[in-house]
DNA sequence: GATCCTTACCAGGCC
DNA sequence: GGTAAGGATC
């Protein structure tokens, strides 16, 4: 064992509430003996291997605990590195179980949010405010946008995604614009220009008091370096660092993590031995074959190469799946098995072969989504709740043909990430005042509210304003407050005084030391919004998105009274970083009884009774990008691997023959990663084979591809293929017409009762057993002669009654 | 400077 | 199918 204990104190467990704490032994009760194996270990570095499923966040929440409760640490000693920010907030809940109380003082965190809490603290050190702005992708787009178009850059042939893309990635490996120009060839113009970019955006940031979500972690990795004794600070408060998910962990991280775990350096300068010699104990976790993000840096040699940095690093390795079943791990295992160099690793369970996977070929993306939602409804009758069961795309594009269905089938459903709400220009817009109010530097916030709503201030008063604060330097709110120096109109000096005026009283209610303390956000958010008259002249406009949008900042205030509820200290600060660190998932809420609809990236880490994997289609998955990327089809592979491994009992896997993009329908192909799976592990309800041969419905296209085993490569589809298919009668799920209507109808009224015939767009006629729900949430359940039973939401179906 | 309209380009995954 | 950019017109 390190020393460690020698410098920590031991603490006494205090036994509070109900069932009482955990004690050491039950903390291993239940436990594989390399589960226990991992919770136990004490050295300075251990690597768990875990595989999916394997129970790897109860090994490190009960790891955290025994480190606790066996007095080797202080709660506030911990620092946890989670992906998420729920998946802190569950692993935060899990351990308060099994310590008995809540662990006052940890860190369990996501990497940004533990960089923003230290970054708040120190950024006075450095040249930013403690009230810095935090610019999401979309404002470093605007922001580069704006370079590019100032410096001309688009001459050289510069875009916005591959500048924003190349200054990301630099990021990523802490490679700052010096120290890209001093390598940079400038004898090339694109590259000297490139540097000019860079140049510009790092100044622009430094200018608005603001940080990338890259800086935030490169910053603090600047920040320790720079200035050892803050370093210092965090290496000797933090004694045990634990980070999950250590397979997408990229370069800026993993050097994080490196400076945090480095011996406090006054420690070296005592003479203290630096191995073992007080640097911060390190667990991290991971499973390189779930490695999927490549593309924003992650380094799977971090994980790879563990041993290498870390020498004397022990390895456990969990192998034992608890999730799944055994078809599932089988087809999960074959198909991860097709990636080279990987260590292999088979994942076995004890809960024997359960339910064959389920396979599915739609003719379009419509029928495929008929299908998923069929099930969905056969799954229900069977016991399964909504929350237990999830659908899963490669791109969020593919969720549109998914929502149609399901609002027409009563399916209550929730995307998780997809267009954000707080993507959505006029949450934006309303953010952008509140940031505005809490950093005045920033005057990409500014830009937003200058004319939002309109008053007349146009793009010339704007390049006026800021040009006289960069003359005067002085902030953007003091060139305001001397609009009438600009020598503009009355009209518009008016109107950016007034503005001005707005902004300072807002931040009167901000200010720490104002009488009874900051007012809470949703106060400041309800001036800003009133005083502005935005609202108001959102609900003034014709455009009848304009009411929806007013709508939406209406919620934005209810969120913002919900934030002030659940953080009665919260401060503007808080909450900005709050919304600027949520992740799609984040949003999930177990409780809703709803099924969740979600990307494969988004899926990481979840897992369901039920899972359907849509859209299995070359192009698709693997997606057309990947191909021309190094290590992107086997990437994808490992996408498709997590996917199949969030299911526990039921896989259902589907495609469909032609899919509707950019408005048009483009012909699709199974993917190549169906193949991987054994024929045998897959029951195809209609196979792509079947869907070729038999498609009477559909475009002509298809159907002059007539014939067995025609399309995807001779009979690889074919019934004669070897995948077991039965010739069998053609299902009558094929006969109607897959067309459906995308435009919203509105049946009004429509009275059903029981015994009533209808005639459906799709379905055709069909007899009304039952009317359930109440005003515009009736469904009607019908039996349709040729689709058979599907239910119907009567306000919006395609129906008539006949 | 605002508004309306046409056209061009477009969607890969995310903290 | 959706939006951002650019042009025409008031």
């Amino acid at each position: 064992m390190s020393d460690t204990t020698e410098t920590t104190p031991r603490i006494t467990p205090i036994v509070v509430g109900g069932t009482g704490p955990a004690t050491d032994d039950e903390l291993l009760e239940g436990l594989n003996p390399e589960q226990r194996e991992a919770v136990v270990y004490r050295g300075s570095a251990l690597l768990i291997v875990a595989g999916a499923g394997s129970g790897k966040t109860r090994v490190l929440t009960h790891r955290i605990a025994s480190l606790i409760k066996g007095g080797e640490a202080w709660p506030s000693q911990i620092l946890a590195i989670t992906f998420t920010n729920k998946a802190a907030a569950e692993m935060r809940e899990r351990v308060g179980q099994l310590l008995g109380q809540v662990a006052e003082g940890m860190w369990i965190s996501t990497f940004h949010s533990a960089c923003v809490r230290i970054l708040r603290r120190e950024a006075e050190n450095f040249g930013f405010t403690k009230s810095f702005t935090i610019y999401d992708s979309q404002d470093s787009r605007a922001l580069v946008k704006r370079i590019i178009k100032d410096l001309q850059a688009d001459t050289f042939g510069f875009t916005v995604a591959q500048v924003t893309g190349k200054i990301s990635k630099l990021k990523n490996e802490l490679t700052d614009v010096e120290s890209y120009a001093r390598q940079a060839n400038f004898s090339d113009p694109n590259d000297a220009m490139f540097v000019e970019i860079f140049r510009a955006y790092s100044r622009a940031l430094r200018d608005a008091n603001a940080f990338d979500f890259d800086d935030l972690i490169s910053q603090t990795v600047y920040l320790f370096r720079a200035f050892p004794q803050v370093a210092e600070k965090y290496q000797r408060r933090f004694r045990h660092i634990l980070v999950d998910e250590y397979q997408d962990t990229n370069h800026a991280q993993y050097a994080l993590i490196r400076e945090l775990t480095k011996p406090p350096e006054s420690n070296e300068l005592a003479g203290i031995p630096a191995f073992g010699g007080g640097g911060a104990s390190l667990t991290v976790v991971g499973d390189s074959d779930q490695s999927i993000y490549a593309f924003r840096g992650a380094d799977i040699r971090n994980i790879v190469e563990f041993e290498r940095d870390f020498p004397g690093a022990r390895v456990v390795l969990l192998e034992q799946n608890y999730r799944s079943t055994q078809n599932i791990l089988s087809a999960a295992n074959s198909v991860i098995s097709n990636n080279f160099d990987r260590k292999d690793k088979k994942l076995w369970t004890a809960v024997g072969d359960g339910e064959k996977i389920v396979g599915f070929t739609g003719y379009s993306g419509h029928d495929e989504a008929q299908f998923v939602a069929d099930e969905i409804a056969k799954l229900r009758e069977g016991g399964m709740a909504y929350n237990q069961i999830a659908v899963f795309y490669r791109t969020n594009s593919q969720t549109r043909a998914l929502e149609e269905i399901f609002i027409r089938s009563a399916l209550p459903y929730r995307v998780l990430g997809g267009t954000k709400f707080y993507e959505r220009a006029e949450i934006k817009d309303a953010m952008a005042y509140l940031t505005s109010v809490a950093n005045p530097f920033d005057g990409l916030a500014l830009r937003r509210i200058l004319n939002t709503p309109k008053r007349g201030i146009g793009p010339a008063t704007e390049t006026q304003l800021a040009s006289f604060a960069e003359r005067e330097n002085v902030s953007y709110r003091e060139a305001m407050r001397r609009a009438p120096e600009l020598g503009l109109g009355p009209k518009v000096t008016g109107a950016i005084l007034q503005l001005a005026a707005l902004l300072d009283e807002a931040t009167e209610l901000v200010t720490p030391d104002r009488p009874g303390g900051e007012a809470p956000v949703s106060e400041v958010l309800a001036l800003l919004m009133e005083q502005s008259g935005y609202v108001k002249s959102l609900r003034a406009t014709r455009d009848p998105q304009d009411e929806a949008r007013a709508e939406n900042v209406e919620e934005l205030l209810a969120v913002t009274k919900e934030f002030n509820r659940n953080n009665p200290d919260g401060t503007l600060l808080d909450f900005l970083t709050e919304v600027s660190l949520v992740a799609a998932v984040d949003d999930l809420d177990d409780s809703s009884g709803t099924v969740s609809l979600m990307t494969l990236h988004t899926a990481k880490g979840l897992e369901y009774e039920a899972v359907f994997l849509t859209g299995v289609e070359e192009d698709l998955l693997p997606h057309r990008m990947s191909a021309s990327e190094p290590g992107g089809p086997a990437e994808e592979r490992r996408l498709f691997y997590v996917g199949i491994t969030r299911a526990k009992k039921r896989l259902f896997l589907s495609l469909a023959m032609t899919r509707a993009q950019f408005g048009e329908t483009a012909v699709a192909m199974p993917s190549r990663y169906l193949q991987e799976i054994p024929a045998e592990l897959i029951d195809w309800i209609q196979s792509p084979g079947m869907a070729t041969s038999r498609g009477g419905s559909e475009p002509r296209a298809l159907n002059a591809n007539r014939g067995r085993g025609s399309y995807g490569g001779g009979s690889r589809w074919g019934n004669d293929s070897g995948l077991g298919i039965p010739p069998g009668p053609p299902r009558p799920k094929t006969e109607w017409a897959n067309r459906v209507t995308g435009q919203v109808r509105d049946n009004g009224d429509l009275e059903l009762q029981p015994g009533d015939r209808i005639r459906h767009t799709d379905f055709g006629e069909g007899r009304v057993n039952q009317v359930t729900g109440e005003g515009a949430k009736r469904v009607a359940h019908v039996q349709f002669e040729a689709a058979g039973p599907k239910k119907l939401l009567i306000k919006i179906a395609p129906i008539e009654k006949i």
